[in-house]
DNA sequence: TCAATGACCTGCC
DNA sequence: GGGCAGGCCATTG
């Protein structure tokens, strides 16, 4: 942990917190939102570390809407249940309507940092 | 400091 | 059009 003022991390924290109730978002979106598209594993790899603090973790899947780090939580339909308590239709781990529950930061939010 | 891992993505066959 | 393999960047040990 070094002492960086704003770590790769905390970033992809702040743009998960802003995902809206009952939305989706990519690793890939929030990499480019940070503007490292082929940082898109380091996304993932930020959310393990997220893992513990007040992050929805559970409302970031990866491109093909795949709940892939569904193992990573307490159970193993536990992230599903969450999506699916948000209204999200989700189905063998896999979101349904994932373009209308899409949500890409880069289209609703904006660099003002 | 060097090396390995990781909740992915893009490109090619 | 679908499936497989490689590569990318950052963090931790």
């Amino acid at each position: 942990m070094r002492a960086e003022p704003k770590p790769f991390f905390e970033k992809v924290y702040e743009v998960v917190r802003l995902i809206p109730f009952g939305r989706v978002t990519s690793y890939g979106a929030i990499a480019k939102y940070l503007g490292a598209v082929r940082s898109a594993r380091i996304v993932g790899y930020a959310m393990n570390n997220s893992h513990g603090k007040d992050v929805p973790a559970h409302r970031v899947v990866n491109r093909k809407g795949l709940l892939t780090g569904k193992h990573h939580f307490d159970g193993t339909n536990l992230m599903q249940q969450l999506l699916e308590n948000e209204g999200i239709v989700v189905i063998d781990s896999q979101i349904q309507d994932l373009q209308k529950v899409y949500w890409d930061p880069n289209q609703e939010l904006k660099f003002d940092d």
